[in-house]
DNA sequence: CGGAAACTTGAAACCTTTCAAGAGTCGTGG
DNA sequence: CCACGACTCTTGAAAGGTTTCAAGTTTCCG
């Protein structure tokens, strides 16, 4: 279907999307953004329960979610599901496939999402053109690796400080993309949460249940209200 | 102090290392190395307890280990220590220190201990110069995610298939690098090692006198046998 | 509106931790 | 070469946080 130019004008590219500081083009400038977005596939969209990509494909690209959310998952030796993280719009996901040019878990829409594409065809050579986009490759790949450790460390604690992290860092990183860091949707069910901390369904329930008797919360299903941010984050230093 | 021609000789370079093939040299041809060589910074020795990095240090480059074992640890913001991995020779260890170009953890020498370095400002430069190191410099920072990855899977196991995975993780490690796979030094004490497992200091003890007892294991201090791998495969599948 | 999925909540069971005491190991200096 | 002290490891018993099981309630969506 050809575009008429009003359409064209109206489209979304790297220079002019909101995300353009915390997404693939962070840290370049205006004439690198536009070769960068030469070579980027924008706004796919995909229906909740949709993948992304799956565990074993062999790797395509480096994604950045647009809107909507979505979970990633890994499927361990015995088969096994892990939540591995929530993504956000602005969010990248996929460093952890270039080791073997295949994706090791599985991305899957938590609602009606939207993302772009960074063809894997494509990372060396425009890498290699646009010597500030390596080094924002090697920083991304390297907060992934942040990111992991910090679920590490999150399971590491009680159940309590392990949703009181979750909640905290969700809300951080909503608010840094734009979004309202106290009111928020957290994607997964309590199941999943519970996968994601290792807690059991029923503890993450009560434990919900608790901060919201304490005051700290206002939940309603998947959306979070953050009322007592400070009680929170008290709870992470003991 | 003025090398004679002999002593030249005699140095261990890049494309005489016996890592050449999972250090920073991996995937690069003869000449490639070459180039490589001109940079990295050899050999340097610790002892045991010293540092090769602390946390919150400058990055000032990425470290390679060439003999001995050193051990990675985090300091969360309740200034909780967590054992992160153990690194073996010809392992890789600071990829999660160039997103903010600081280091995150802190690399101990677990005995004596080489290693050598390849300088942060070379990075950029010799990935340019050499696009094949650029995708495998992508490849390593993609690897630790994985290695993180694989942490947090295990954490959230029985205490035994922890244990269980932990030994053959660095079974394999060994094995992969040229050493001994089924006698082995593990270089954690076992309160490191719970640590490192989130289990108990007399939880590890307990399980490995638990494996010793059905005759998978064979244990001296730090020092492991392992009699019967299958049995502990066995127990992962579970 | 009805059925399925998601969530809440209580009680018992369980794995792991904590506490504590004792045994073993290592390096060093007399 | 052995004794000493410090560190490390083992082992038992009680305590504790989380899970499991199960039943009931709410929410969502066709």
């Amino acid at each position: 279907m050809p575009m008429t130019p009003l359409q064209k004008k109206l489209e979304v590219t790297c220079h002019n999307c909101g995300f353009s500081t915390v997404c693939f083009p962070r840290g370049l400038t205006q004439q690198e953004i536009r070769q960068l977005e030469n070579v980027v596939q924008r706004r796919k969209v995909l229906h909740k329960g949709e993948y992304l990509f799956r565990s074993g494909d062999p790797f395509h690209g480096l994604i950045a979610i647009k809107s909507g959310m979505a979970k990633l998952i890994y499927h361990d030796d015995q088969g096994e599901e892990h939540v591995l993280q929530v993504l956000l719009p602005g969010e990248l996901v996929g460093f952890d496939a270039l080791s073997e040019e295949k994706y090791r878990c599985s991305a899957q829409a938590l609602d009606t999402l939207s993302y772009c594409e960074l063809p894997a065809t494509q990372i060396s050579r425009i890498c290699f053109r646009i010597p500030t986009l390596l080094n924002e490759m090697l920083k991304h790949a390297s907060e992934a690796i942040g990111t992991q450790r910090d679920q590490t460390i999150s399971i590491k604690k009680p159940a309590e400080q392990r949703l009181a992290a979750f909640l905290l860092d969700l809300s951080r990183r909503y608010a840094f993309r734009g979004f309202c860091g106290d009111d928020f949707n957290i994607g997964l069910t309590r199941e999943e949460l519970g996968n994601h901390l290792d807690l059991a369904l029923a503890t993450v329930s009560r434990t919900l249940k608790q901060f919201e008797k304490r005051g700290w919360l206002e939940v309603h299903g998947r959306r979070i209200r953050i009322l007592d941010r400070e009680a929170l984050e008290r709870l992470l230093q003991d």
